[in-house]
DNA sequence: ACCTGAACACCGTTCAAGT
DNA sequence: ACCTGAACACCGTTCAAGT
């Protein structure tokens, strides 16, 4: 039976969620499709290319878009369907974050566009708002790389109490610094924050 | 002559800033340092420790702290500072993220300490204060590495114009994304702001 | 105490040769 | 067109044995 692309993602996709990052390797998965490992050359130019490939298979939910709402609410909508996608895979944060830095997600581009017309929408110049638009993408993906690492030590057994404070309710804490962005969005062009800015100019 | 702690850490250090951090390797370094690979493992448990030792090493001259300043110039001096430290050796944004992540960083846990103070000053509560730092740090993480890959592309010769926006002006571009992030934690204490926010809650 | 030598169990990638 | 087999040039880590 003949390799399709499609199936090698599908392979690594699960490999990923039930071994996690570490184990995805080009060998470990020819050997799991049952082909040899220069087989998978055929179909990827190297394992970047198909790495991006399942970053962005993981991406398909997050890629809902979220019309009909105003700016604030599209970031917020974005950036939670975004941490939601990417936590419903082991590693998803590091993969994508990977991806997305080596160029290699075309939905990562796709959702960057949609936040930078949200943030052009919320009153951020066209030269800033790509700017902007990362800042939100930095922040998500730092997020939810820290919880996804944090979960894992937890899998593991080693559960220090003193640091509770950071695992509970991530859904809360990850929505704070999500207000905390758009608020600083907004405040571009809030005229009474102006002044309060003037410090920091 | 005998190895020492700070003879790896400094030629890591070095080997760093001449090949990237893909031939930082523990085999590499014990050549250059014309020991065994195994002699490395009586120094440090594993690579991630050295690893970290680096990170710290890279990160001393953002430790210079900035007292006697607003919260918001010292969240801003603070960003700066670690920004300037991480572009000095190459591939400095992507190794203290790694280090970071994996908690082996102890400069970043007092960068992240005086950046809680900071916000905490800045009218955070407590609760929220060490995610407001922590939003800053993944800002200018992801931001730094974002534009080191980016050095490195271009390095290569691959001068892409349609980007030249993303490229030309970083120091503006940073202190735009970090203005954001003050503006956002200054909109909580901001009486004005309080009733834009209501639509986030 | 500190290090060597050698092994173990892997990697990503290439490429002539097969079908 | 698509894949195998085998090689190339590496990895991180461990550990008995040496000094």
């Amino acid at each position: 039976m003949q390799l399709h692309r499609h199936d090698v993602v599908a392979k690594a996709t699960q490999l990923l969620d039930d071994y996690g990052i570490a184990d995805l390797t080009m060998r470990r998965l020819a050997r799991e499709l049952n082909v040899s490992p220069g087989a998978l050359y055929w179909h990827f130019a190297d394992k970047q290319e198909l790495l991006g490939a399942v970053a962005d298979r993981i991406l398909v939910p997050a890629s809902a878009a979220v019309e009909d709402a105003s700016w604030s609410r599209r970031v917020v909508g974005l950036g939670t369907a975004l941490r939601d996608a990417l936590l419903s895979s082991t590693d998803g944060a590091e993969l994508v974050s990977a991806s997305f830095a080596a160029g290699k997600s075309e939905r990562m581009i796709e959702i960057l566009a949609e936040l930078t017309d949200a943030a052009t929408e919320g009153g951020i110049d066209a030269s800033h708002a790509d700017l902007a638009a990362r800042t939100v993408l930095y922040y998500v993906l730092g997020f939810t790389a820290d919880e996804q690492s944090r979960l894992q030590w937890d899998a593991a057994g080693a559960l220090v109490d003193g640091q509770s404070v950071l695992t509970a309710n991530p859904n809360a804490r990850f929505a704070f610094g999500l207000k905390l962005l758009v608020d600083g969005i907004a405040a571009h062009t809030s005229v009474e924050v102006n002044a309060l800015q003037e410090n920091f100019e």
